[in-house]
DNA sequence: GACACGATGGGCT
DNA sequence: GCCCATCGTGTCT
């Protein structure tokens, strides 16, 4: 279960986020080992980004994101949502790459457990769901990925070629395609292509 | 101190 | 598929 370095997170997301599909998040918990296959990410610039927390100067808030590569970046919105992400590129920049959907592996029972639903779609897709899933909060925010509870494996395993999209819930002028994606079940979005006519 | 708004997802139809 | 609750955060006054 050797994981990943901070060589492979110091690079800049557009790359790191589409070489993170097929690789596995785990967790090591008190009750069990929870672990997900990462199929859907959406990678986030600094300064030259407007839709990126590290956009504007450092706060309280962003700070992980200015920090060294290879940390976890979770935050708090729409007053009711986690979101967890993995810094990226070098330190001094604010770059990072949003996790936003796994295939559930193992622990899959304490995952619903802290979902409360045990429908195994509704686990982990989603980045909200994830960091549930995963209980990912304010505690974690900071957290050494090279060395700690918290990893990416580097085995990969990927079911279908690696998708691209825009990136979810954001305005037509700041977004960019970096939204990468595995087809399936496991990623959020509709589930089933619109039928065109 | 006030205020606008968002990297959403649950619940209902 | 559609509606909308809900509150931390940044920014401005």
């Amino acid at each position: 279960m050797r994981r990943l370095s901070r060589r492979f997170y110091a690079r800049d997301p557009v790359l790191v986020a589409p070489d993170l599909l097929g690789r596995t998040l785990y967790r090591q918990t008190r009750e069990g080992l929870l672990s997900g296959r990462i199929v859907e990410v959406e990678a986030y610039k600094g300064s030259d980004d407007p839709g990126s927390h590290g956009f504007r100067r450092m706060t309280p808030r962003n700070v992980v994101m200015f920090g060294p590569p290879g940390h976890l970046y979770v935050y708090f919105t729409y007053g009711m949502h986690f979101c967890s992400n993995v810094v990226t590129g070098s330190d001094g920049t604010a770059s990072a790459v949003l996790l936003r959907a796994v295939e559930p592996l193992d622990g899959r029972e304490i995952m619903a457990r802290h979902r409360g639903t045990a429908e195994p779609r509704l686990l982990a897709r989603g980045p909200g769901r994830l960091c549930q899933a995963f209980e990912l909060g304010r505690s974690e925010n900071g957290a050494d990925l090279t060395d700690g509870d918290i990893w990416i494996g580097v085995t990969r395993r990927m079911n279908g070629p690696v998708k691209t999209s825009i990136r979810i819930g954001m305005a037509n002028q700041i977004n960019r395609p970096w939204r990468f994606y595995e087809e399936g079940p496991w990623r959020s979005g509709p589930s089933t292509p619109r039928p065109k006519r």
